[in-house]
DNA sequence: CTGTTAGCGCTTTCAG
DNA sequence: CTGAAAGCGCTAACAG
């Protein structure tokens, strides 16, 4: 039942060659016989060998897999982003091993523990919305295993990092709803220790003094935890005196709160009130009216980072980037 | 900078041991000195010693690491598994490493291969849509690889698998409508060659002659692909004479569809047409109105064919089992 | 171009 | 209870 790997070894036995010889020829190096090369490579096929990552893991001190940390892999965003990991990854001959977070800094401290322990050769991190310290990545950099960050990166820290430009996203699906004649925006935006969080909220600031249209302060609400307060704040919103025409949101979900909360209200969308979201959500192209919101290159993200992360791994560079990427706003009938 | 690890050799030579005794100290085996295995243990953890997985790896002939494979993980349905395999598979000491077959065959295979050479103790998959061949998965077994099939299983092939109950699934949803008053319920089915679908199809066909209504053949369609042909399919079923008044739908997004298309056509739902889903996906909570459907226990199916993976791995048992869950109607406002 | 030797970090007989 | 020795499968000097 169970017929034994075939090894190096026995390679060598049935042609009469010496191990190193068999491993030269298997490998891409000089110093060998083409013809002696060939041999070895028919054999191999024939006893269908296969080199044993273990043993060369061992013996090289690199195991040729990444490790990966995100918050929550039933993201969408992650997912893609995970995606774009794999291909990249697969495309160089590496392996992703990948562990979830769920938001907490212990959980995710662990994972890194746990990956670090298994010898990966990289580690590709997007920080949970607690966290803060650095002293657990600079310990891996400090075993020599590069860290780069994706999509959600720690400011004060030396390495590499691949976001997205969320001010710039955000600014644009500010500009738009003005030139739809929208001068009364509010803001529901995500918590005040988050950075994606801020600059998507700098980014709606800014698009309002672009356009010379005054910030008003009752029109800025922050969801502390993304989603469970999203309704209140909602409800704050339109028992103002003041009601705004135009809503921003950090993010699709809360965005199809207000839709339905308007609705319920007798509010039309977009007549009365225009809805703006954050993520390209499966929802958003859902609700009804179909959301308009910002599209990050996720899928990107997730090959570039690789990518940068592999360069450094061999070596090929030795100094960290931050790269910065480009969102896209996607205009629906809610706006 | 990079400092080196410190390996059971060190670990000796302070405590003027020999490495074998260190070993033993370090696992829990018998033949040990308490005393000895004490101070052992407080020099490793002073040192920070971390026990290296590749050399065990090579020496015990086993990776401690589980391969998965499944069709794509932007799904909610398979993020929820997997994440219901890494809480098990991680409570026993095991990690995950996982590939998206994005549904062919032969990147399915290609998969495999990979992760069978990195030496997995074990292999979990969901084959993809056009999966027929067992021959790829016997191979694996015949290397002493446990395969253990989750939620999509081949049929012509022992092993154990974890499935759902769809015809369970796809009757309680018919008896749902039924009970509403519903007498032309039509069913937008699944890809004719999928075992899921045609369970989901059998399902409708039994709930219909359970409460003896007569089944029109006109109100069964199937799609193919599962989506880009569900529009025409919708389309034919509101041109019949007879018109259905609820519609049975093999997943959400079909469902989705048909809730915008009934809207457009000026009909009520469900007042007049009653529509429900399969999947619970998140969509559905957020259409309006909010979509009936069925939900399947994906982390509970991720949970057990763990476990019962890492019981065959380590031979606790050796026969194999078809485990089949069961799934819950969850009502909303679309039926 | 090829073989010999040593060794990666750990476990496992086998003696003591 | 502990140590010496061998070996997992492979790579990497170093001679020849």
């Amino acid at each position: 039942m169970l017929n034994k790997q075939v090894t190096i070894k026995d390679l060598a036995r049935k042609l009469r060659l010496s191990v190193s010889t068999v491993s030269r020829a298997l490998r891409d190096v000089q110093d060998i016989n083409p013809e002696t090369k060939r041999q070895v490579l028919a054999l191999a096929k024939e006893l269908n060998y296969e080199p044993n990552f273990i043993a060369r893991s061992l013996v090289n001190k690199q195991t040729k897999v990444i490790g990966v940390v995100l918050p929550v892999i039933a993201a969408r965003y992650f997912a893609n982003a995970l995606s774009g990991m794999m291909e990249v990854a697969d495309a160089n001959g590496y392996h992703i091993m990948f562990c979830q977070s769920d938001e907490s800094p212990e959980k995710e401290a662990s994972n890194i523990k746990k990956l670090v322990s298994i010898r990966i050769d990289g580690l590709l991190v997007s920080v949970s919305k607690c966290t803060s310290d650095t002293e657990i990545f600079q310990k891996v950099q400090q075993r020599g295993i590069p860290v780069v960050f994706f999509d959600r990166a720690l400011e004060h820290i030396d390495a590499t990092k691949v976001t997205v430009n969320q001010h710039e996203g955000a600014f644009l699906a500010v500009e738009h709803l003005i030139r739809k004649g929208c001068t009364k925006i509010a803001h529901i935006a995500g918590p005040r220790h988050l950075s994606i969080a801020i600059d998507r909220m700098n980014g709606y600031l800014d698009a309002l003094q672009k356009y010379n249209i005054p910030f008003n302060k009752e029109y800025l609400l922050h969801c502390e935890d993304f989603q469970y307060d999203a309704m209140e704040k909602i409800q704050a919103l339109f028992n103002l005196e003041e009601k705004p025409d135009a809503i921003f949101t950090v993010n699709d979900s809360i965005a199809v709160l207000c839709i339905k909360y308007l609705k319920e209200l007798g509010i039309r969308v977009p007549e009365d009130v225009a809805v703006v979201g954050y993520n390209n959500d499966p929802v958003s192209e859902v609700v009804w009216p179909a959301l308009t919101t910002v599209m990050q290159p996720s899928f990107e993200v997730g090959k570039l980072a690789t990518q940068l992360l592999i360069d450094e791994i061999e070596q090929k560079s030795t100094q960290h980037f931050h790269k910065v990427l480009s969102s896209e706003l996607i205009v629906r009938s809610s706006s």
